[in-house]
DNA sequence: TAGATTGTTAATCGATTAACAATC
DNA sequence: TAGATTGTTAATCGATTAACAATC
């Protein structure tokens, strides 16, 4: 069997989902029932129509002139994205990120489970980070079989990334959340999301230098 | 004055350049001279149009049948950031994440470099984390003025960012990298960058259930 | 009823991809 | 020279935005 390339529908939107969730829970936490489109759009400024097509696909049904159901929206979006049910996961790499991702409290909110931390430092077997131990990385084939655990979060090293995505791609792991700034080469059936914070400085760094361009700008027209 | 909404051209193109730069400091290490936007399409799996439409941004021009000079188009890509000058940057709560920020040494590389941290828990005051110190989050608008600092990473819980970073803008910072899950509203010349590890998770959640889905509908068939 | 909001269908906008002449 | 690669101009694709009938 050929595997096609993983195709999610309007990847953008499911970006967005999460941004919703949060500001619905915030709103039934006030004991909301409905909120329209056009308050959740000005909450988050967007558009109010753009509100209304990523919900959509959530499959979610708004009654006209009231909005939509708080409490059945979150419930919609949950599903959509599978948060509704745990799902555990390993962490490769207990450095300084992965200690804090492992101390992060929001997966588990988001249906995200962290089992087991692995690395490959021998002083750092059997440490609790967090609740979690830490085990060395060659027993990771073994748990991962025995706990049918498919997803790893890695925070190695950018020198050690593709021989340790590797190793646990022969372990059987499916899904890759990949923190280092390494674009990994795996199989097509394995799914690799890469969160490199370099992108989100980059854009950063070009919007200051834009703001500051226009003060310049200004200055010398003045 | 009125400042409009500041338009960056081609963001898609800005985010991938911190990958480019990666992949060039690892070919400039193995003393290559020139580069191909085929070779780099190939190792980044990219399309070889979208390598040279990306690069051109930065304004490198490269030679036919030759390529790109390596060690020029690390130089063209860093200016273009900005990442050729260092920025100084204040860190505000100095919780897990923001620890783990304070640790992380990449952001040097990138032309950030963190001078202190904040934090509301006085038991942190005069703390050093990774080198960094923690101060009371009621000196940061004399230490910004004294310092000049215009750039704040936000590791605060979501329940203080707004008005944690309502305080910033109050201070004089001008763009925030914004860790929390929280949608700020704040003056329109202030520039936000919203970091959230849900957006990530919520991809990656909805590629697995694809390929589970795959694999079940397979199984189905035979 | 009157009118705000939903959801659908169409139009616009911008990014990606294709085609190809120029060039080293 | 021959041919791979660049850079430009045009075509395609997909996401965002607009328009508007349906509806509560």
């Amino acid at each position: 069997m050929e595997y096609a390339k993983v195709k999610v529908a309007n990847l953008p939107s499911v970006r967005r989902l999460p941004a919703y969730l949060h500001l619905l829970k915030q709103l039934e936490a006030t004991g909301l029932d409905f909120v329209s489109g056009t308050q959740i759009s000005q909450e988050l400024k967007l558009e109010p129509i753009q509100v209304r097509k990523d919900l959509a696909i959530t499959g979610i049904v708004g009654k006209p002139r009231i909005g939509f159901p708080v409490t059945a929206l979150i419930t919609a979006i949950e599903t959509f994205l599978g948060w509704d049910n745990t799902t555990d996961a390993f962490l490769i790499g207990s450095g300084h990120l992965g200690s804090a991702l492992l101390g992060y409290q929001g997966f588990k909110e988001h249906g995200l489970n962290i089992v087991a931390a692995f690395d490959n430092a021998e002083e750092k077997f059997g440490q609790t980070i967090h609740d979690t131990e830490v085990f060395p990385l060659e027993k990771l084939p073994d748990l991962a079989e025995r706990m049918h655990v498919r997803i790893a979060i890695m925070t190695v090293p950018a020198s050690e990334a593709q021989s340790i995505a590797d190793f646990l791609v022969d372990a059987g792991i499916e899904g890759i959340w990949n923190f280092t700034p390494v674009s990994l080469r795996l199989p097509a059936n394995i799914v690799v999301q890469h969160e490199d914070l370099a992108c989100g400085l980059a854009v950063l760094s070009k919007k200051l230098q834009h703001t500051q361009q226009e003060l310049d700008d200004t200055a010398c027209n003045e």
